[in-house]
DNA sequence: CGCCTATGCCTAGACCGTCGATGTATAGTC
DNA sequence: GACTATACATCGACGGTCTAGGCATAGGCG
């Protein structure tokens, strides 16, 4: 979803869900878990908004981030027509 | 795998191996447990293979187990057409 | 103003599947 | 006799998921 640009972590569940028309929904008990091992891992970047009001911790991807992504793109590719195969 | 006809869980490893051109492989560690998890779910039913030799425990798909195959076939479709359209 | 809902962040812990390691035994090959 | 492939199985560390819970702000409604 941060391939789209940058954005907090509720609103990136949101695209999922709305990008996937709804079939894709990541409970909070998994998606901020998710983001932390991915900035752990130096896959993402983050900062707290700096307007007033709500506070939010926008994220972005990093170079890392964008290839691991892509090499991940790959790597569905491949299951998933693997998968189609052995379903016939 | 089952799908294809009765087999062992050694075959049905093999199986999906090569069905899948290599590309999926499921470890023994993985492989038995699954088959007696499904066994407990009533999907699929067992024998010794009476024959002298190896030892074999053949498996074939219950009613009920091709049932949930079609319903878990359909819900990878779902799944993966989901995931393809997030992906752009 | 009080209430409710949506937004926004987060963690704890139960739960469950995966997989490397390990063990056992037979068949076939060199 | 040694090695590899076949064939079954379990154990336990590991790691990700998700329900449940907590906290706080913004906006709409009566």
């Amino acid at each position: 979803m941060l391939a789209d640009g940058p954005g907090h972590g509720y609103e990136l569940g949101q695209r999922l869900t709305r990008g996937s028309g709804g079939e894709l929904d990541v409970p909070e008990g998994s998606l901020y878990p998710a983001l932390h091992r991915l900035e752990r891992g130096g896959f993402v970047a983050s900062a707290w908004s700096s307007g007033a009001g709500r506070r939010r911790r926008i994220y972005r991807m990093t170079s890392a981030g964008r290839r691991a992504a892509q090499a991940s793109r790959r790597e569905w590719r491949v299951f998933s027509a693997a998968v189609d195969r052995v379903l016939g």
